[in-house]
Formats: structure tokens, C-alpha cells, sequence
RNA sequence: GCCGACGUAGCCCAAUUGGUAGAGGCAAACGACUUAAAAUCGUUCAAGUGCGGGUUCGAGUCCCGCCGUCGGCACCA
């Protein structure tokens, strides 16, 4: 197309406006405070989900949710609101570490380049952003307040009676008061066992390719998310983040949120609560006991073996001498084990005896112990009873050992699947407390049992793990800790933030798990006697709450003032792709709740709406990447075809959330739509230059116009609000339409068209409705279309006099029939009898009933 | 295996939530304009809604059972 004339001039006009509105600050925001404020006006925040400022520039993906939340600004500007639109960059990270020690370059400045290069692209795209709210993670100033949320989670733990987080010098005192006899060793290592952020020995994830710990979310079938490199498991001291705590909370207030249902459950899911009980077993003649979780305790009767997970500390006590050559063997061969192998072999199961036995409580019954690596010591107690019965696992797990299998659960109907064992609920047998019992009530009767006797309780446990916090990287926030000789860990002050990482010529991995600042000797030992911690957190620390920093970016005393953060939160409208459905949103709703449970913020929820934009798959229908060579480059379709263009069929292509792939024709498609907006107001004069048509007239609009012009108004604002934006375009495809043909254009109702069009081409509306106002000042007194109110419908201009109904015979299509409005149902069932077309259906036959919808159809049943 | 989304003209998608299957775009065909083409304007074409049952006067829409595509989880006791 850059060959021939360009159907509208769309380079001039965009480049032109995107200065205006740069140097008009036509989309800044005002904050409680601000000069020329105003508190009457609502508020709303539509939030992007913040990109990392990758190497390679915007794909299209990126542009579709950015569109969704500009339209809806841009109209909620037009609606009168004070909306809040910000934009800023997730930039700390691995990638740009990787290409720093690849390439020599500092991270910062390779970082630097590409956030330039996405806001350059950004602004092509002709975004409403307010500019002057960008926030970077990786600047001190933003990432002092990271650090600053942490020595907040550090110093806090959670109050179970309370059910929140809690300054930890209340635990302290608290301490002193039951145990005043007790040594500050003790003390101070009961107090570091119950912080928020915590240190601990675990199994890490560790990816020597990277240099790094993963966690859990990170790691992906045994290899890392990013660059898919070897993972192994292996344990080592990191700083955790007791996200289990909130467990309850982060299912229960999902509950009032506007999010789509599959990412509650998602998220649900990924917690994993699930209720039943602690069952203790004794162990003759030792006196110990373990300690075993399950879901299904009115089973109990039927447990016939336990097992252990290999790693479980009581593994040595239970076995017999005869048998622990054989538990090493198996133990070492688990060790050995990547994930990977461990879940390939997953399809037989394996384990050995330990020779030792356990008493089941109910019955006195003593069980053989064994361990398989089936089950987990991650998991509830690490210990399981089982029922091979009624578990498919167990009974896999029995019928290769020859165990006994014994049905302590009745199905309560016929159900005669002999090939698998039965897991559902039904009627509770050979159980001697609880026979005749239906499931639920025979759990109930069981834990009760367990509780009075001492042999257990009721309890919770969750899939979700305690989050691992630490980093052995370079580009990432360094921890506000340092430690003593004596390995205690200490808070540095607030007032010493932000902890800067030091320059250093060397960042590259250790090789070994000491992390790269361990190589800075004179910034590790910054004071006599103490080390700075050298772990850096994880990149999903400074998305955690950048939302709130938006409200106000540039304070220096505080991470958000009370005044904004109580104007703008929470988040009405968050958009972004399903990628971080699990990852980004649990773990910011975890901060945003302990920040409210120690009165930092007013609302327990950040984000009011979420949606989530389908992914855009190249034009082949596959996803798009560079070894299928089907990747659209945004700059590319600016280039031909304009930005309004690209917004345009980002929203045109389909629904928001549904996955779709790119079409050029399609874009095509609405570039010649907006050509012929562009030509419904500009001729080509007889020097070939655009001006403004000699049809548009200062006229009265025809009936059929107005009707027109009023449904296409209703259309677009309700679709607006749904979000049904492909829609909404389509309806002013259809007001273009019935516009193009007339001969005299009505000035009034076509301006209205074009505020309608503003959100979503902004450059284009912007530019006509300027030539407008300068020709027709008497009736625009505004130059910006910015700036003007949205248009409001009157449904008496949508109402037809005369409209056409169908006739059905017995459901069938036989005539229709012009109606007027005012006409009774009566007369309507009188008349459609009487067409010629109906009557012979009619003849022979009794009509039994007629039914009426009005404007819509007549059915006639009758047989 | 479990959870979720989706399946409508050749393609991308609509359908007032139970009321004429078609709004819009792409593609195709024809016509007008043109020396011709492109662009533009106009006209036309097409599926009975993945499959099988059911409820209803009436089902793309509700219910039951399958099939297919995509995404997520996956020894979580």
C-alpha cells in the first residue's frame, strides 16, 4: 500500500494528534489535592497488566487488552469520570540478566533501551496513558517501597485467633509473658519461626543453567518456565513467604470479585483446601506416633497398610534392621530422581516394606508400614493411611503388594463397576462405630470419635506451598537484611532504603548456589560484624503492587498516601492474558491482603473486574512465534495501514477473551471502513486535496437517519460497558452504511457518530471533528473531541409505527404481516387467520391455542 | 483422569438470553465508473447451528448422552 495514494492521509493525521495530546496533557489525572481537582467527579482505574520491556519490541498480543482498557478510559472520560490509565514496566527479570552476561552490556542499560523502544510503540499506538504516573520496578525509587513491603512481612506474622497478619513485637511480648524463664536464643528463634517472611531449609528447585532457585509456579514437567533448562531438586536455606497463611481468605474472597468464573477456580484449584483429619497411629513399643492426614476418615475401618514418604524423619525409627538395606536402596533411587522421572514412572507404583507396624486407633488393629514415593512429603503430614478399597491410588498400590483390601463403603446405588474401586460417597460397612452411616455423617462421627478419645482432629491442608522468595541473581531487588556473625538475621532500618545493589564489572552466576552480589566482598560487609543478605527477590516482587503506586508515583515519604489510595482503589477494570491467573494475581492479592490487614490499604481485594484478552495466533491459526514465521509486528501494520487501523480489528477480530487468530485481510476490512468514515466528511477538491465534502450540511436528518443514529448510540454504549467491543464496531459499520448513500449529510448527527467512534479511533475522530469545528463553529464549541460528554439515546426514536411480524402454523414459518404498534392482540390473532396464505393450513383442523409476542410473530397451533 | 472454554455460511464472527438463523467484516460472483486496471459505489451468493436424544406451541439458546479443538491441573491422601 506504501506504493500507492494512501486512502486517508492517517501517518499526518496520527503522529499530529499524539503530539497534541503530549503537549496538551490532555490525559492526566488528577489526585486528591491536585489544583483544579474535583471530589464530585467518580473515579475509575482501568489497569493494564504492566509488560516486561523485552528485546524484541511489542507483538500484537500485547495491544489487544492494552485497546480494551483505552476504549473504556476514553469513554469513561467522555462519561464525566476521573479515570486513572497508567502504564509502566515490569523490568527486573532473567532475560535481560542472561543478554547482560552474553553480551557485556549492564542490565540497566539494556533495560533502559527497551522500555524506550515499548513506549515509543506505545505511543504510536495512540494510547491515553498518563505518562506522568510510569513507574519502573527496577528504579530505587519504586523498589525502596518493595523492599519496604517486605521488612512490613518480615516484621509481621499471622494471628490465627485474629485471622491476620500482625506486627510481629506483638508476638514478642506476648512470648515474654508465657515464657518469661526463656533465653533470647529460644526466644528469638521461636519469633524468626513465625514471621511472614522467613528463612528456611527446603527442597528448592534448583536450575543450575540459570544459576538460580525456581519456584514451584516456575518450574514446568521438571524444567524451567523460561528456556526450558534442567531442574533438580535440592534442599538449601532461602527466604519463604508464609502465603499459606492466607490460604482461606484467598479462596473465600474470591468470592464477591467480578472475575470470570474458570479463573476463581483456577486459583481455587491451585490452592487446594481440603478438610478431614489428623489421625494419629501409635507405634508399639516406642511410645511415638505418626501422624497421618486424610479427606475420608469414615474409612478408617478400612485402612490396611500406612505408608511413609521416603523422606519421612520417623522412616529410621519404624524399620527393622532386616529391611533397611532395602529401604536405602529405594531411598537412593528416589534421590536420584529427577521430578520428571518420578512422574514418568508414575504408571506402576513402587515402594518396600519397612518391616515396622502401626496401630490403627479405631480397631487396635496393627498395619504394615511401608514407603513409596507415592506419597509426598510436601503434603499433609508426609504420612498416609490407606484404603485400598476406596482409593484408586492405594489400591494400585495394593494389588501390586498383595495387600488387603477391605470395602468399608457401600455404593448406595447399583453401581457395578467391578474394574476400578469405589472412591464416592455411600453407606458406611464393616465398621462397627459407624455402620449404616452415609458418608458424610459417618466422617463427622469419626472425627468427633477421634477427637474425644486423643487419636486426632479435624483438619485443613493445602496444595499451595509457602512461597520461595529468594533469587541467586543480579537484576533483582537486594533484601533489606543483614546478618550477624552468629547467623541471626536483622531488618535494616526503613530509613536506609533502598538497598542498592552495588556496581559490579562481574555479575555473572558463581557456578555454585552463593549468588552473584557474594562476589561484591566490600558491599556484603558493610559493617563491622554483619553481611548483607546476597539472595535478590524474585521478578514477581515488584508486580506485587504496582497497581498501588500508579495512585501516586512520585511520593517520597510514603508507598501511597492514605488520600489516594482511599480515591482510587480499588482496580475497576484490570486486563490482561491468562498466563498470570495463578502466578501474578495470588500473589499480589497475598500482599494487598496483609498491607490491609496492617492498615496500609483500605480494601481486602486489588482488583475489582479482571478479564482476560484470548490469545492472537498467527494467520496460519497457530501461535504465533518466530520458528513458525508467522509473527505480526504491530510497527509493520501502523506503518500501512494507521493505528487506528490496528486498534480497530484488535477489537473487530472477535471477542475479547476468545482466541483468535490475525487476518490482514481483516485489517484490511477496517481500514476501509474508516476510509469511508474519512470520505462520509472529506472530498478531494480539484487540487487533489482533502477537504471537508459539500454534502455535510447544517440539515434536519430524515427519520430513518435519527433512528439510526439512536440505535448505533444504544448499541455502542451498552456494548462498551459489556466489553463487547467487535460488536460495537459493527454497528457503526452499519451507521456508515446508511450514511454513505445520502446525498445532503446531516453535521449534527455526524459529529455524534464520530464521539461514538473516538475510543476506538481516536486519531481519526480527533482530526474531523476539528475541521468540523473550525467550519461549523456555531455548532461545536469545543476543539477537542476529548473533551466532549457522551452522547446519550432517546428511545423515542428507535419506536417503528408499522412492523413486520411472522405467521407460524404449528411452529412453522407460513407468512408475515405488517402490524401497526397500536394494535391488540385480538386483533392480531383475528387478522393472521384471515391472510390468504394461512387459511388453507387452517382448514380441517381445530385451532387449539394462538400465540402472540408482540412485534415479533404469531404462532397458530392447531391440529 | 479431573476442571474450564469453545464448536453457527468457504473464513472471522452476530443473534434482544426460548421467538423470522444473519448485524458486520473477509473471500467469491456480477454490474456501474475507467481505454484498462486499482480504488470506489451497487447487487448477489451461501450454513439450518459438531452428533444423538429430550422438554416446549416454538431450541443455536434449556436438559441428558456422545464427538472434536484449545487451555489449565495432574500421585495433593
Amino acid at each position: 500500500m506504501s506504493e500507492r495514494r494512501k486512502q486517508y492521509p492517517f501517518d499526518k493525521i496520527e503522529t499530529k494528534w499524539q503530539s497534541h495530546w503530549d503537549q496538551q496533557g490532555t490525559f492526566k489525572s488528577l489526585n486528591p489535592g491536585d489544583e483544579g481537582f474535583d471530589p464530585a467527579m467518580p473515579k475509575f482505574y482501568a489497569l493494564d497488566m504492566f509488560p516486561y520491556p523485552s528485546g524484541q519490541g511489542l507483538h500484537v498480543g500485547h495491544p489487544e487488552g492494552y485497546t480494551a482498557t483505552d476504549i473504556i478510559s476514553r469513554y469513561k472520560r467522555m462519561l464525566g469520570f476521573n479515570v486513572l490509565h497508567p502504564m509502566g514496566w515490569d523490568a527486573f527479570g532473567l532475560p535481560a540478566e542472561q543478554y547482560a552476561i552474553e553480551h557485556g552490556i549492564h542490565p540497566r542499560d539494556t533495560t533502559a533501551k527497551n522500555i524506550a523502544y515499548f513506549k515509543q510503540q506505545l505511543k504510536s499506538i495512540g494510547f491515553s496513558y498518563d505518562w506522568d504516573r510510569e513507574i519502573n520496578t527496577t528504579d530505587p525509587a519504586y523498589y525502596r517501597w518493595t523492599q519496604w513491603i517486605f521488612l512490613k512481612l518480615y516484621n509481621s506474622y499471622y494471628d490465627e485467633g485474629n485471622q491476620a497478619a500482625t506486627p510481629i513485637v506483638e508476638l514478642m511480648e506476648k512470648r515474654k509473658e508465657e515464657y518469661p524463664d526463656e533465653n533470647a536464643t529460644e526466644h528469638r528463634s521461636f519469633i524468626d519461626k513465625h514471621r511472614l517472611a522467613y528463612i528456611d531449609e527446603v527442597a528448592v528447585n534448583w536450575c543450575q543453567a540459570l544459576g538460580t532457585v525456581l519456584a514451584n509456579e516456575e518450574v514446568v514437567d521438571g524444567k524451567s518456565e523460561r528456556g526450558s533448562h534442567p531442574v533438580e531438586r535440592k534442599p538449601m536455606r532461602q527466604w519463604m513467604l508464609r502465603i499459606t497463611a492466607y490460604g482461606d481468605r484467598l479462596i473465600e474472597e474470591l468470592e464477591d470479585l467480578d472475575w470470570p468464573e474458570g479463573i476463581k477456580s483456577l486459583q481455587r484449584n491451585w490452592i487446594g483446601r481440603s478438610e478431614g483429619a489428623d489421625v494419629h497411629f501409635e507405634l508399639p513399643g516406642t511410645g511415638n506416633k505418626v501422624t497421618v492426614f486424610t479427606t475420608r476418615p469414615d474409612t478408617l475401618f478400612g485402612a490396611t497398610y500406612m505408608v511413609l514418604a521416603p523422606e519421612h524423619p520417623l522412616v529410621d525409627e519404624v524399620a527393622e534392621a532386616e529391611h533397611s538395606e532395602s529401604i536405602d536402596n529405594y531411598r537412593n533411587e528416589i534421590a536420584t530422581k529427577s521430578d520428571l522421572e518420578r512422574t514418568d514412572l508414575a504408571k506402576s507404583k513402587t515402594g518396600v516394606f519397612t518391616g515396622g507396624y502401626a496401630v490403627n486407633p479405631i480397631n487396635g488393629e496393627e498395619i504394615p508400614i511401608w514407603i513409596a514415593d507415592y506419597v509426598l512429603m510436601t503434603y499433609g503430614t508426609g504420612a498416609i493411611m490407606a484404603v485400598p478399597a476406596h482409593d484408586d491410588r492405594d489400591n494400585e498400590f495394593a494389588k501390586q503388594f498383595n495387600i488387603e483390601i477391605r470395602a468399608v463403603v457401600q455404593p448406595k446405588e447399583e453401581e457395578n463397576d467391578e474394574t476400578s474401586c469405589f472412591t464416592g460417597e455411600g453407606i458406611a460397612i464393616n465398621s462397627p462405630l459407624i455402620d449404616g452411616l452415609q458418608t458424610t455423617e459417618a466422617k463427622e462421627v469419626v472425627t468427633d470419635w477421634l477427637g474425644n478419645n486423643g487419636f486426632g482432629k479435624r483438619a485443613v491442608n493445602f496444595k499451595l506451598r509457602d512461597w520461595l522468595f529468594s533469587r541467586q541473581r543480579y537484576w533483582g531487588e537486594p533484601f533489606p537484611i543483614s546478618w550477624d556473625n552468629e547467623g541471626g538475621h536483622h531488618a535494616i532500618p526503613e530509613d536506609a532504603l533502598p538497598i542498592q545493589a552495588p556496581e559490579m564489572e562481574d555479575f555473572k552466576p558463581t557456578g555454585d548456589a552463593r549468588p552473584p552480589l557474594s562476589k561484591a566482598k566490600e558491599w556484603v560487609n558493610h559493617e563491622e560484624g554483619y553481611k548483607r543478605e546476597t539472595n535478590t527477590m524474585p521478578q514477581w516482587a515488584g508486580s506485587c503492587w504496582y497497581y498501588l503506586r500508579y495512585c501516586d508515583p512520585n511520593n517520597a515519604e510514603r508507598f501511597i498516601s492514605t488520600e489516594a489510595e482511599k480515591y482510587w482503589m480499588n482496580v475497576d477494570l484490570y486486563v490482561g492474558g491468562t498466563e498470570h491467573a495463578v502466578l501474578h494475581l495470588l500473589y499480589s492479592r497475598f500482599w494487598h491482603k496483609v498491607l490491609y490487614d496492617l492498615g496500609y490499604v483500605k480494601t481486602k481485594e486489588p482488583f475489582q473486574k479482571l478479564i482476560n484478552q484470548g490469545m492472537i495466533l498467527g494467520e496460519d491459526g497457530q501461535k504465533m512465534s518466530k520458528s513458525r514465521g508467522n509473527v505480526i509486528n504491530p510497527d509493520t501494520v501502523i506503518e500501512e495501514y494507521g493505528a487506528d487501523s490496528l486498534r480497530l480489528y484488535e477489537m473487530f477480530m472477535g471477542p475479547l477473551e476468545q482466541v483468535k487468530p490475525w487476518s490482514n485481510k481483516g485489517v484490511e476490512g477496517v481500514h476501509r471502513f474508516l476510509a469511508r468514515v474519512w470520505r462520509l466528511f472529506m472530498e478531494n477538491s480539484q487540487e487533489g486535496e482533502w477537504v471537508l465534502s459539500s454534502k455535510i450540511k447544517e440539515v434536519e436528518p430524515s427519520k430513518q437517519q435519527l433512528k439510526v443514529l439512536h440505535e448505533t448510540i444504544k448499541k455502542v454504549t451498552h456494548d462498551i460497558e459489556s466489553l463487547d467491543f467487535n460488536t460495537a464496531i459493527a454497528q457503526m459499520m452499519v451507521f456508515t452504511n446508511a450514511f454513505t448513500g445520502a446525498e445532503e449529510r446531516p453535521i449534527k448527527e455526524l459529529t455524534i457518530f464520530l464521539q461514538l467512534l473516538n475510543p476506538f479511533a481516536p486519531h481519526i475522530t480527533e482530526e474531523l471533528f476539528a475541521i468540523i469545528a473550525e467550519i461549523f463553529p456555531q455548532i461545536i464549541d469545543k476543539n477537542e473531541i476529548s473533551k466532549m460528554p457522551w452522547p446519550e439515546y432517546d428511545e423515542k426514536y428507535l419506536i417503528e409505527d408499522e412492523v413486520e411480524i411472522v405467521i407460524q402454523v404449528n411452529g412453522k414459518l407460513r407468512d408475515k404481516m405488517i402490524t401497526c404498534k397500536n394494535d391488540s392482540e385480538e386483533e392480531i390473532k383475528f387478522q393472521c387467520q384471515e391472510l390468504e396464505k394461512i387459511k388453507p393450513f387452517l382448514e380441517g383442523v381445530t385451532v387449539r391455542k394462538i400465540i402472540v409476542v408482540p412485534g415479533k410473530l404469531v404462532n397458530i397451533v392447531a391440529n
